[in-house]
DNA sequence: TGTACATCAGTGAACGCGCGTTCACTGATGTAC
DNA sequence: TGTACATCAGTGAACGCGCGTTCACTGATGTAC
């Protein structure tokens, strides 16, 4: 019952097959994605991939997928592996995933968090994932309030904001920890805050921005994260 | 002489109305922009079209620093309409522009800030209007120390990014200011910032990447923006 | 001002190509008795 | 354990389509004398 028949087990590792295809071909054709070349890549005919996947789109949201999951493991096993209570070397740890695997992954990363593919309508599905990076950084944030170590006093949140921050909070995975300093939307503002910069930063780097003004490119992540990291006053611990 | 003939006008006149038709076609195809269809928007037989651009990819270039200006345009006329001596009015100024242009036009927003146009090799002299934003900024900033009002003093700049900075300043139009407090590297570091972060808020944003997260869209926006002007020590002046 | 020639814009047909998807089919793997 | 039938993977041909680019051409606009 448990035990998968052949035929199962043979349909799981050609629809991987296929899969991995498919990611090293985004990496020369960008969104637009050739199911036939795939197909010719994974040795089958055109017509045989639809028994694998509905349509083009299916298989692009397969990779999106994929890619989300992908990047956010990599993160958290990152982030899992620093002391709990040391949060600058969390956030880095996180940071220096990020940047790591858009580089090596760029095809992939571009398809997450580079421009929306034409004519491509995600369904729902692929925005859960989404969140998880947010959810890590967050954790840490926490952590560090929690701990009596919280952000320097900011900007006041604008009501509007304050409202979608707590509607976001309701959303949260178990107990929120009890804060002895700034309300828990204040901490869950400088997480979207770090967010935005992180990605922002390992985007310009990953679609070439920096190319001809940065060469000292390790350096120039270190500083900016070291810089967003004073920003939400993780700069206790050393590097 | 000086007088354009009739055909060099009608042709200036023709070649402006395709560019119009190509960007109005970049909304929904995106990159993956046709010749034919744009040709027959145009009222031209595909062929014609090769009387005013070499190639696809010469069309895709003109587009990009179409873009590329007229973004640029946008932030200078925005910044120039602000006292000089109010500095955070300046940065609040050219962020709003920003992102207002970028909202309006997305498809080429998409063009010049998202993932690289697959197959699509940029000429060296694309490169040159990108970094028009950058002086833009850095002229605040660069003010706002003359004037006496430094930049909250920062982490420490690692010796191979410094070098790279005093690169780009070598490539400063004009003799730079004389600054009472910190040298012009530290100061264009801080311009880098702004500039990364900047694109990142914005491109988050225009990209999609807060759907189903913030809605409201202006708060966030204006809370990121003084959050980092708050770095700069941009803050003095009120909103 | 008028004529002779050169330049140029636009036409229409054709090239070779790759694309996503469908369909009727063959043959192998599974399941039920 | 063996047979009869159902399920499923993969084939090969075909569909209708749009693409970028080339080429020889026509006819209009410009220039030189």
């Amino acid at each position: 019952m448990t035990a998968k028949s052949a035929r199962a087990r043979v349909r799981a590792e050609i629809t991987e097959e296929i899969r991995a295809v498919a990611r090293r071909h985004l990496a020369t054709d960008g969104a637009n994605l050739s199911l036939r070349a795939v197909a010719r890549d994974a040795g089958l005919v055109p017509s045989a991939l639809y028994r694998y996947f509905d349509s083009r789109d299916a298989l692009l949201t397969a990779l999106i997928t994929d890619a989300y999951e992908a990047l956010a493991s990599a993160v958290d096993t990152a982030e899992a592996a620093v002391p709990r209570d040391n949060e600058a070397g969390r956030w880095l740890a996180m940071c220096h995933a990020v940047r790591t695997w858009a580089l090596d992954n760029s095809a992939e990363y571009a398809l997450i968090y580079g421009s929306p593919v034409p004519g491509y309508k995600a369904p729902s599905d692929t925005t859960g994932p989404a969140s998880r990076i947010l959810l890590t950084l967050s954790g840490i944030l926490l952590d560090s309030a929690a701990a009596g170590r919280p952000a320097p006093p900011g900007r006041p949140l604008p009501a509007a904001l304050r409202k979608d921050l707590n509607r976001l909070l309701k959303q949260w995975p178990g107990p929120l920890p009890t804060l002895p300093g700034p309300p828990p939307e204040a901490v869950l503002a400088t997480a979207l805050t770090l967010w935005t910069q992180l990605f922002g930063l390992v985007g310009f780097e990953t679609f070439g921005r920096l190319n001809d003004m940065i060469d000292a490119r390790d350096e120039y992540f270190d500083h900016q994260v070291l810089v967003m990291a004073d920003l939400a006053g993780l700069s206790a611990a050393d590097t």
